[in-house]
DNA sequence: CTCTGATGTGATAAAAACTCACACGAATGT
DNA sequence: ACATTCGTGTGAGTTTTTATCACATCAGAG
């Protein structure tokens, strides 16, 4: 078949199917029906003479040609869309978790807009993958759980210090001192990371505390808001938690000590040489050097 | 512009258009009209907001950005030609100048058939630079001449030998026995290889030797005929005059001296998994050192 | 100074893509 | 156990996109 007659909408309807898994998605995706999807598989099938995908009955397993056809596609698409990206650049995208951008962008929005009055920000987010071509994200801000994909690059911001911090009336009226008294409190986790009081135990060189939460927050800027108003004790980034302590609306009883992870930086490696992504970048880097 | 509407025709017959440097050639490639591309190429235009061409009278020229465009869209369309290939093998494309073809493949070809009765071979007849990817060809014999193209590997199947030629009676008449006797004989030449005479000379160490052709053929196969019909002397790499000299049609009466080329494979670099291809290049490689 | 060869465009035809509505079949939930 | 839900396939009809045709335009070639 002569790259010419190529049925690029077919292609692109069929990379998004496999992507997704899904019919549906693939056709939500499009801004399409699923029958619309459904027609423009089944031509591809028909013109290449065999199934791309295996169809059960509430789902679609690509075929081993279709996985193979559906990830090369995938790369092509990326590179077109990175292609009409360079002529017609967007507004620099920043992602980053909820509990960030609450915590500490927000918060320190207003200097950058003023220092940065030119570059239009976009913000995201989102705190675990993401994929930087297709939605379009420049930078992204997330811990070393994560690894950085494809497609971008990661650099260390800084390294975690982790402890457990509350509201100062529950401090003293708990009396805690040493790592043992947080038996007696009431520990508060958060969904998103689940490991949070072992990983710090284990930083701690006390593995054998058994630190299960009393209560878990879907969003960890929640437990944060929960400790503030007394409700318990966080274990928390220092980085998020500095303005509060600061401000004497939080303690942190025990101090910190150095967590398992780093804070990253991402950057999308096709946007590396744009002047806003640079600029962002580093005001983003020296405001985490100033913590 | 997010990546699931981008304008996939729009884009194709734009890059066609860059590449070409024509609306009229990209029309007759993609199989349309102009007035098709044409408006394809405006659509795009407004959409991004900026110009791709420059418009002459008789001629577009890419702007700055067209340039840029169109060159990452093609690598992107370049992958998934090379995407859908794999599930859609072609039959084996072997491609060499239209003189190896009369002189070399053709005479060897049955052979060649019966040996390997599954593979399709498809010829293309081109002896300078070729398109792997959008002619999809697997194979080229190229002299060094010309360098391989991005995407094919390249690599020695022998080293020219090269030497004049004529019919025995004509080597008899003019009694030719050194490189100055071709001073009084007629010389044939090639539009294709206009250097190749200079080059014989310079390989003798005799640099100083004028052999401007008398009559030069349009094709290197053509001067070899002349030159077995008695009407002169051709210049030829040994390899393609070799089964006339053994049959007596051709003489060589200065011998073969080592030329400045060597003859070489091309393999498309996205093809060299293909069993086929392998069992082709193979059968051409053992073929070359046979001579 | 006309001819030629390339591109641009309005009106219209053709083709492609999409939607709608319904069918189907098995996992899900009560 | 059985109705429900969810995801997919498809015939018929509609909308949207794309292409054609025919003509206009323009400047350099002959």
């Amino acid at each position: 078949m002569p790259i010419t007659h190529l049925p690029l909408n077919a292609l692109r309807a069929f990379e998004a199917a496999a992507r997704l898994g899904s019919m549906n998605a693939a056709a939500t995706e499009l801004g399409v029906t699923h029958g619309a999807v459904s027609r423009h598989v089944k031509a591809l099938e028909e013109r290449f003479g065999l199934p791309l995908f295996e169809r059960h009955p509430r789902a679609i397993v690509p075929t081993r040609e279709g996985a193979q056809l559906a990830s090369e596609l995938a790369e092509a698409f990326d590179r077109m869309q990175i292609a009409v990206s360079r002529v017609q650049p967007g507004p620099l995208t920043l992602s980053c978790s909820s509990t960030v951008m609450m915590r500490w962008l927000i918060p320190r929005l207003e200097k950058f807009k003023r220092a940065n009055q030119t570059i239009e920000l976009r913000l995201n987010v989102n705190y675990d993958n993401v994929d930087f071509i297709r939605e379009e994200i420049s930078l992204a801000i997330r811990t070393s759980i994560y690894r950085a994909p494809a497609g971008a690059v990661a650099e260390t911001l800084i390294h975690e210090e982790i402890g457990p911090v509350c509201h100062p009336d529950y401090a003293d009226r708990l009396g805690l001192s040493k790592p043992e008294d947080l038996l007696r409190a009431r520990i508060l986790g958060s969904a998103t990371r689940p490991q949070a009081w072992t990983d710090w135990a284990a930083a701690l060189g006390r593995p054998e505390l058994q630190m299960t939460p009393n209560e878990v927050y879907a969003h960890f800027y929640l437990v944060i808001q929960a400790a503030a108003c007394g409700l318990g004790l966080a274990l928390a980034p220092r980085l998020l938690v500095d303005d509060e302590i600061r401000s004497g609306h939080l303690v942190a009883p025990l101090g910190f000590v150095a967590g398992p992870y780093e804070l990253q930086l991402w950057i999308a490696d096709h946007l590396r040489g744009r002047v806003d992504v640079r600029t962002t970048a580093n005001w983003i880097r020296a405001e985490m050097r100033a913590m």
